[in-house]
RNA sequence: GGGGCCAUAGCUCAAUCGGUUAGAGCAGCGAACUCAUAAUUCGUUGGUUGGGGGUUCAAGUCCCUCUGGCCCUACCA
């Protein structure tokens, strides 16, 4: 096997956020490709960096009243951290705000500007006068021109689905002053990439560095149309890099982000007494793979691709593309808790799980991948801890002290056939298919447990005259064990570890796999890995929406305290669980109105009703017979106002027809509690 | 508004170019076992492949349509 020279690289996170457990899934699956490559014994070094730039590290700053570089700096402090806990580990984590940033900037610049690709245009855009920034659409409000709805986005309205520019807003207001914005013209630079068309078909259209269901996508998309110029400067006020021959510009955060895995490379080669362009240029024999979510494949696959070609630089070998975490099968939600930072799953979980987790979800496409969090208990319990632990745990301990035996004995093939699958599963790897890797391993575990349950080492135990099997059946249980474990090293690093510690042998290549170890000694074994706890992952969760609420403003600290002060009990929800999912239609099929009651009686010969009069407004009344006889007097029912079904079918009742239904909380007989709206209500309104 | 991706067992996923009777794991159920962290082994239930239509000798797979979910974008793509 010829020994790669390969460059990896991760999106960068941008300094502005912490890492969740969404940012995690490209990090552990870049990770994993990583120590894969490096275990089969390949060159191969990780790059990353903060993403440091733009307009919202800028207004951030601004906020807590700090520069920029303190911002970006504590940030890379956390997401150095955050990464570490979960064993992501980076040859060189830079930033994009650094020194070799800034001067690769200038070398690609020069090298598009040489080929003819850029040019100016005038644009108009919205300033904030106050702030002195300008505006992205996003960050304006205001009246929508159509339907007057107030406090709209600056692009469409959420009421009505208008769509218009910022400028035609009524009482547009900036989300950052309150200012009114005011229109300004300002020349932008773009760079033309339809000049490099025909470029982009052949590169990504190859079927050698995109996965099909990208390209389509590209060639359906973009490529079937004339491209169009990509405004890559941005005006001053900017927190980047101000472009060398276009003085009061500087480039748009996206140019110069990508340009960082570069200026990364760069620190890491200075570091380590290499050449960068022996990584970068066009004719160096490096290998280059992205890591990317499918958020970003545009600026991946067409712009990036397009720059280096301009600047004569390393084309990516291939880009692989990932999709979104969901978890219980929804996105992420801060208000459900199941937006998890980094930080906080470190605190309650191991972290060497999540990683086996996601490998044993992630393929080879674009699919987004759901953490179900039953499922990643039951999963991690049953895989890692039954199977594949349980292997070392149900034979080590019979062996500790001793060695293993001096020559390898029959396991049957056992051993033999799982080396065999070693090409396959380094494909597996290779391909990004992990969760096929970690099925056919889960099925050498099984086979290894099985073995196991033949041999009975627990018999053997009891006769000493059999104490050379039962040295035989422990060595082939761990030698078993010792080749899953290299085959999930690259998920497990830790786990890889704590085998090398128990069997006084390191495992430093893909190649331990293939060969038993006989005669070593085998240290006192330890626990490798403890079960987990539905309970840790619930107060994982509750401590996420904890996070959320702390740092979410007013109104969530004050759901959060009101949480905590009340302590409402669960007994109302446990007796009457939540019904079936409805959708919005099925509740609009239900219309709820508000209603006076004008006449309030009891009924002759009923035990629970009362007959109501309930008044829409405007003369439109409906007779109601509610069964809350026992908790209300007539007498101080009439003039309030309640929430009744009105279009509910009339129902032909022992005292009359009945036309409709009044809406109360509580179990029935005294424990009834009627709905009523704010004051402002007024009879007749629809309840949405 | 425009575009893309997705929908398979209770859950999470497979199924090569359209080709046998749609397969696994987990959960469930029934046994065995007791070395092991309530671990393991054996057996077993479970599917009109989201709905409807079409092409074909043959459709989970291709086409149309509807429904639902997700993502990008809204002439700075």
């Amino acid at each position: 096997m010829t020994s790669r020279k390969i460059l990896v690289t991760s999106a960068l996170p941008y300094a502005n956020g912490h890492i969740h457990i969404g940012h995690l899934v490209e990090y552990i699956q870049t990770d994993i490709w990583v120590r894969f490559q490096k275990l089969r014994g390949h060159r191969c070094i990780y790059v990353c960096a903060d993403d440091t730039h733009g307009t919202a590290i800028m207004i951030r700053a601004r906020k807590e009243g700090r520069s920029e570089e303190e911002v970006i700096a504590d940030m890379r402090e956390a997401h150095i951290r955050d990464f570490a806990a979960f064993d992501v580990e980076f040859d060189n984590y830079g930033s994009t705000n650094s020194e070799e940033n800034r001067q690769y900037c200038h070398r690609m610049w020069s090298e598009i500007r040489k080929a003819g690709l850029v040019k100016e245009k005038d644009v108009e855009q919205l300033y904030d006068p106050v702030a002195g920034t300008f505006l992205a659409d996003r960050f304006v409000r205001g009246t929508c021109p159509k339907c007057k709805s107030p406090d709209q986005p600056g692009d469409n309205c959420s009421k009505c689905g208008t769509t218009y520019t910022p400028a035609e807003l009524i009482d547009p207001k900036s989300e950052h002053s309150g200012a009114t914005p005011e229109i300004r013209v300002a020349k932008h630079l773009f760079i033309e990439l339809e000049k490099i068309h025909s470029f982009l078909n052949e590169w990504t259209q190859s079927g050698e560095h995109l996965q099909p269901e990208v390209a389509n996508y590209l060639k359906g998309h973009f490529l079937g149309d004339d491209l169009r110029d990509w405004d890559i400067s941005r005006p001053a006020p900017y927190f980047g890099f101000e472009i060398p021959d276009s003085p009061g510009n500087y480039w748009y955060v996206w140019f110069d982000a990508p340009i960082g895995y570069i200026a990364s490379t760069t620190q890491w080669c200075n570091n380590n007494g290499e050449n960068v362009d022996d990584w970068w240029n066009a004719d160096s024999d490096a290998e280059i793979h992205h890591f990317i979510g499918k958020d970003i494949t545009y600026f991946h696959t067409l712009f990036w691709p397009g720059m280096l070609k301009t600047a004569g630089c390393k084309l990516p070998e291939k880009v692989h593309i990932h999709g979104f975490l969901t978890v219980a099968g929804e996105k992420m939600s801060k208000s459900k808790g199941t937006f998890v930072m980094a930080s906080t799953y470190a605190k309650h979980l191991p972290s060497g799980v999540l990683r086996y987790y996601y490998a044993s979800k992630l393929g080879s496409g674009l699919d987004d991948i759901d953490l179900n969090l039953e499922e990643f208990v039951a999963k991690i319990n049953s895989d890692l801890v039954g199977k594949v632990v349980n292997l070392a745990s149900r034979s080590a301990k019979f062996v500790s002290g001793a060695t293993l035996s001096e020559a390898y004995p029959d396991d049957g093939g056992l051993f033999a056939a799982a080396a065999a699958k070693g090409e396959e599963l380094a494909a597996l790897y290779e391909a990004c298919n992990y969760n096929a890797a970690m099925r056919e391993i889960m099925a050498l575990a099984d086979k290894a447990n099985k073995y196991v349950e033949d041999t009975e080492p627990w018999v053997l135990r009891k006769d000493p005259t059999k104490a050379d099997e039962l040295r035989d059946a422990c060595t082939v249980a761990l030698n078993l064990f010792r080749q899953i474990v290299v085959y999930l090293a690259p998920v497990l690093p830790e786990l890889a570890k704590q085998t090398e510690a128990l069997l006084n042998k390191p495992i430093s290549s893909w190649d331990e796999s293939q060969s038993p170890l006989t005669g070593t000694s085998v240290s006192e074994f330890h626990h490798l890995m403890k079960r987990i706890d539905d309970k840790q992952v619930q107060q994982m969760i509750e401590e996420s929406k904890e996070d959320n609420a702390a740092d979410a403003g007013e109104t969530a600290a004050v759901e959060f305290h009101a949480a905590d002060t009340w302590k409402d009990a669960g007994d109302a929800l446990g007796n009457e669980p939540l019904a079936e999912e409805c959708t919005i239609d099925d509740f609009v099929k239900v219309d709820l109105r508000v209603a006076r009651i004008i006449e309030a009686n009891h009924v002759e010969g009923a035990n629970k009703l009362l007959q109501l009069t309930l008044s829409l407004g405007g003369g439109e009344t409906r007779n109601v017979f509610a069964g809350i006889k026992a908790a209300y007097d007539p007498e101080t029912l009439v003039g309030r106002l309640v929430i009744c079904v009105a279009n509910l079918k009339p129902r032909q009742m022992k005292f009359g027809l009945s036309q409709g239904m009044v809406c109360a909380s509580g179990g029935g007989g005294k424990e009834v509690f009627l709905l009523s709206p704010d004051d402002g209500a007024v009879p007749g309104q629809r309840v949405h």
